[in-house]
DNA sequence: CTCCCGATAT
DNA sequence: ATATCAGGAG
């Protein structure tokens, strides 16, 4: 269901992109593989403490092929205050080795065959296409998911569903608009005590709580 | 739809 | 002590 206007979701769009112009991932990194492992580790965790844990798992494991030799107890060691770290550590090792076995070490370039490596699902694999690639992608997280809601540009049930209504609605520089969205919705309309008075975009806010 | 499961704010 | 944050796999 549309609850805005062709006329409000342009402004909206403006306002996001005129108050995050350079907007980007806080994942640090300095290539393809490091942005990958960061992302894969990113699940259900925040950025900052992602940023804690890569510096010593990038300098033990400099390449995908370190990685893929890797033990998973010692990447397990490395990356133990980051949530769901047992599950990530094998996901790590095995995206690895997937990537050196099937790919002949070189990251898939494309959504699809992203997909297909352990810890990367949909949002994550948009996150890489965007970030890295550039692509006019919507990736939807949580903080994409609730802002959405909350500016009645999605009344989805699943970000699956918020995602195509996004790339319906605003079409083009979805990926500025993703990066954007992330920002506001980690800074300004978090998902706890929304920070409603710095908020550029009250009067578009349905003031519906969810949750 | 359940499990995974640390850090931080309250 | 407890509620909340934050995606993917089976």
């Amino acid at each position: 269901m549309l609850i805005r206007t062709p006329k409000e979701v342009k402004e909206i769009k403006k306002r996001f992109l005129t108050h995050y112009p350079n907007a980007k991932t806080e994942l640090n990194y300095s290539d393809l593989y490091q942005l990958l492992v960061a992302v894969i580790l990113s699940a259900q965790c925040t950025d900052k403490r992602v940023n804690l844990i890569t510096p010593k798992l990038f300098q033990k494991y400099p390449t995908i092929f370190d990685l893929a030799k890797a033990e998973v107890k010692d990447v397990e060691e490395l990356i133990k205050s980051c949530t769901y770290f047992s599950n990530k550590a094998k996901h790590l090792v095995n995206m690895a080795k997937m990537v050196v076995e099937e790919y002949k070490g070189e990251i898939p370039k494309d959504e699809k065959e992203l997909v297909k490596l352990p810890g990367v699902g949909k949002k994550s694999a948009n996150v890489v296409m965007i970030e890295y690639f550039g692509k006019n992608l919507m990736a939807v997280d949580t903080h994409v998911f609730r802002v959405s809601h909350r500016l009645g540009l999605s009344s989805a049930k699943t970000p699956d569903k918020t995602q195509q209504e996004l790339t319906t609605l605003f079409k083009t520089d979805l990926n500025k608009l993703h990066h954007a969205m992330v920002l506001f919705g980690r800074y300004i309309c978090t998902a706890k005590e929304p920070k409603c008075k710095n908020c550029f975009l009250k009067e578009f806010c349905v003031k519906e709580r969810d949750t």
